[in-house]
DNA sequence: GTTTCAATGTAACAAAAGTTACCTACTAGA
DNA sequence: TCTAGTAGGTAACTTTTGTTACATTGAAAC
């Protein structure tokens, strides 16, 4: 990737020149295919991931292997958890996937610190993200704490949809049982309530919203 | 509150004297009773709060007045919500009140950016808190999500327990409910398990940790 | 002491979610 | 075309949680 094109993903953020040649000479971009892990439980990252193209689930996992989808990041967005994780080499507590095929640059750490004091709209960049992933995660809590499972269901689907920008939703029962932390049987129930309620129609390996 | 005292509370974090004579100069200290709400969701903070006695309760709130706990703030943390929101003046997204008879510095969001930029022990601080905050709002998360109302009690018991350093709990059936988001028959039956297993003693408003 | 009110106990039932078991339908590959 | 394997449908049942209703208890006020 050549730095106008990074330049064109990063315009929105009114990063200072100075600070988008930083960032070209000294990350590199990754392509990852869908499914593809890039950030795992108790791994100690070594760089950032910045989100440039495509879609990447973030999940919480239990010991148990039971897991939770807390949110997306799309492009643009920038992992928090990541940041604070490298600025204190502590350990991940989340895991990130590759929900598409998706590009993401690579910022190594050791950058970071200078950055956010050298320059004013890379702090504003990192806490923005910050307040962002924090209203992200509440979001996921509303769901967890106030909904029924067949609204959360369908929030989900709705956000899906959101993220993907289609409205064909291509999972099965199992895998949304999966990130809902629920057993295929309720999920499959709960879809065909939708489905008499006409907001949603199903076939195999597809859900489609109405 | 005399800058010596204040800088005892400060200690910990190995601020640059400059820091601290600019967090003296510019703060001020407020002292809060138990119960007293501190932050409001929808309000727009002008300034951030840091706990240097006691204990603050931070919950989230649906818009039928259910609520959930999130975590405790204590001596020394800060709250890393009001910190996002105040660097760019979006609202609270959550509601933090006294536990305790409590005493918070508070400091005016304009010197924020700037001390960040300036001192890297501040850098650390904020980022650190974040951490810690973000760690805490998965700690609430993995309840929700993985535990039954059971477990999620008893870890209650247990935080509430650790925060006030005290193994007895003065809080009502209702209350904990309204907590924990359920009914307070619930809460009460699981409480009369918890006591037939020996894990608590209780008596009128009164749990006592065993 | 008596009254009053909040706090707690408890039964009985309802709703939501989880589990087990087995069935059918579709699809990819032999 | 046949077969194996995956996805999805559904019934029957259990467990967990929530609700309603009412009884009992303790503390404070009178």
């Amino acid at each position: 990737m050549d730095k106008s094109e990074l330049n064109n993903h990063l315009l929105k953020y009114g990063f200072e020149p100075a600070l988008v040649q930083e960032i070209y000479d000294n990350g590199r971009s990754k392509k990852v295919v869908a499914g593809e892990v890039i950030v795992k439980p108790g791994q100690n990252n070594n760089y950032v991931p910045l989100v440039l193209d495509g879609v990447l689930k973030v999940t919480r996992h239990d010991d148990d292997g039971s897991e939770i989808f807390l949110y997306y990041l799309e492009g643009g967005d920038t992992c928090a958890m990541s940041i604070s994780c490298c600025l204190d080499n502590s350990k991940s507590q989340i895991s990130a996937s590759a929900e598409e095929d998706s590009t993401i640059w690579m910022i190594p750490i050791e950058y970071l610190d200078s950055w956010i004091a050298k320059y004013q709209s890379f702090r504003r960049f990192i806490f923005n993200s910050y307040r962002e992933r924090f209203d992200e995660m509440l979001l996921a809590i509303d769901s967890m704490a106030f909904m029924k499972m067949d609204e959360r269901l369908y929030k989900y689907l709705l956000d899906k949809k959101q993220s993907s920008g289609s409205f064909e939703i291509k999972k099965t029962h199992e895998q949304i049982a999966k990130e809902l932390n629920t057993s295929r049987v309720v999920i499959s129930r709960l879809l065909k309530q939708l489905e008499n309620e006409e907001k949603i129609e199903q076939s195999r390996n597809k859900i489609e919203i109405l």
